[in-house]
DNA sequence: TTGTAGGCGTTATCAG
DNA sequence: CTGATAACGCCTACAA
């Protein structure tokens, strides 16, 4: 193996000047046959092909973005890898701009604004063609660089009308307050929230409280989740909501369906019955949202349609198209099912 | 907007040269004063970084890596960046990778080898300086492209006696014969699997099924997913043991904790005791089996210790250090809980 | 249709 | 400690 390594170390790697030394042509017409082979004679064309497949060459796309200016290399920053929530617009917006050529270069900030700064510089490093970032919150010396860069740039998941250029998302503060509303048209008086460590969860919670308490409903109790929301955190927040704060009937709006799923797993093994002694609402509407028992009524956001748009709107810019639009507002939706 | 856009795009991005003229010095004592202070007079490095904070430069990666043929960017491949199972692994090992100064770039293979195939190409075309690959199953030609390539290739998730280069993972059958006996033990004659469409899931179903018949136990009923595992593809596949098989009593081996975890609702549903009526064994130990009711019994693999160990492994070649192990079993664990 | 020349922004090497 | 100079592998003109 030691012998096999120190092989394949020597192996220098393959260049178009190689394959046309093959071919019997210069390295440009290579490049040529690369790019556009409707530019270079069919025979040549099938010479080159040839020589790309024996030699097994890969282009090297560091030197041609070098060369060119153009890296084909899109970078996103998002809070947590391990988050449905998120990794599920990475995937289409990855997708849409895997279609149009574009790499993704991806890194997790975990909701820390230093780290986003350093990962900012990183990923600029790189040259890349456009970034997308999670939230409209970042340091100010982030969004210099961003300036900086010059490139275009995507902020979902929220929403602002300062974009630092472009803005896919919507409004979490209307998200809580619709909730409010909801909840209150179903005639709940008492309520209270389970939420994560998260900015955007807080500001859901804090206006859906106000808009609660503004509609008629009782002040609202709370549970804060120190860390990421699981299903034990759910748990533990309905037991510390019943015993340590005498919470017993009414409707809980939780940061996410995952925590939403803690409360009733927590209430099953108690025995209490939802929705008839306490309602759940949860946020994200998951895929096991309509599949987990009771039904999980939640805040439908279209998480595919968030990452496409953003593609889109990248997209946009980097064709120097007109039809951008800085600021998209995607809404959300209000998941009726049998929880609330 | 279109205004600003158009300044952005006029900013030329400054350059160490740039950096130098304005620090009195030239392009390549910038290069020194950030790759090794230590070379540069204290009096000439406040210099330097002054005009770096001034100008915001960000060193371009690209030609650096051109030129230094080290791109300090390592890639990943995994099957699908919303299953929690991989994104954990790629958490330790970006975490790892990241602290000794690499990048990485991640893209997903949708369990299609055609597509991996196509993505090794695109990756290594970043001329990554090294590689991640989820499991040991691939294409003739990217096995041929990753050779060629001369980087340090770790396959992980899988185990195999012949790795591309590195493999850090475990044996999916020896877990499936475990599970195995793991239930005859207990004293289980009946058994059914449900697997999801995944060739390592089918390998540990087979595994399984063969061993549990080996030792005594009867013949094991089955029911295959078509995609990806979800809570509500587990509440159907019960529905089908139950109704379509007539399968009632006896131990049921997931191939994940999701599938397990459906189980566990639509029996809760129905009224099937568990484990009383049926037991429930899920695989992988995700955060939330230990918090669902009843607590789920599963195989743990640990997967942070996976993309570290891998993340060390590769790191190890990239130094050229010779403590290297191509092959690493991290084995696997059975958890008993509450389910069986 | 094909080739030549120059340059992209660094790092490596060699001088001073 | 600092500075020239030559790569790195490709792309963009411009020529033939």
């Amino acid at each position: 193996m030691g012998q096999d390594r120190d092989t394949r170390n020597a192996n220098k790697r393959v260049t178009m000047a190689a394959v046309g030394r093959m071919a019997g042509v210069s390295q440009v017409t290579v490049s040529r046959a690369l790019s556009d082979p409707s530019k270079v004679s069919p025979d040549t064309l099938r010479r080159i092909r040839e020589a790309i497949e024996v030699t097994g060459f890969v282009p090297n796309a560091i030197a041609g973005a070098l060369a060119s200016n153009k890296s084909r290399l899109v970078t996103a920053l998002i809070p947590s890898i391990t988050n449905v929530v998120y990794s599920t617009f990475v995937r289409s917006f990855s997708e849409h701009m895997r279609g149009a050529g574009y790499q993704i270069l991806l890194s997790e900030t975990g909701f820390a604004p230093a780290e986003e700064e350093a990962l900012v510089a990183a990923h600029l490093s790189r040259r890349p063609d456009g970034m997308l970032l999670t939230g409209i919150h970042h340091s100010a010396q982030a969004r210099r660089l961003l300036l900086g860069a010059g490139i275009p740039v995507v902020e979902v998941w929220d929403l602002t009308s300062s974009p630092i250029d472009l803005c896919v998302g919507f409004s979490h503060t209307d998200a809580g307050r619709a909730v409010a509303e909801f909840a209150r048209k179903k005639g709940y008086t008492q309520a209270a929230t389970v939420t994560a460590a998260d900015e955007r969860a807080h500001r859901r919670r804090s206006a859906f409280a106000t808009q609660f308490e503004a509609l008629g409903g009782q002040r609202v109790a709370r549970a804060d989740i120190d860390g990421a929301a699981r299903i034990g955190e759910g748990r533990k927040a309905l037991r510390h909501l019943l015993d340590a704060q005498g919470f017993a009937r009414g409707v809980i709006f939780c940061s996410s369906d995952l925590l939403a799923h803690g409360i009733l797993v927590e209430a099953q093994v108690r025995g209490i019955r939802i929705p008839d002694d306490i309602a759940v609402i949860g946020f994200g509407d998951q895929d096991y949202a309509a599949d987990v028992h009771p039904a999980l009524t939640t805040v439908r956001v279209d998480r595919d349609a968030l990452g496409n748009r953003a593609a889109e709107q990248l997209l946009a810019r980097l064709d120097n198209n007109d039809l951008v639009q800085p600021v998209t507002d995607l809404g959300f939706e209000m998941i009726e099912r049998e929880s609330c």
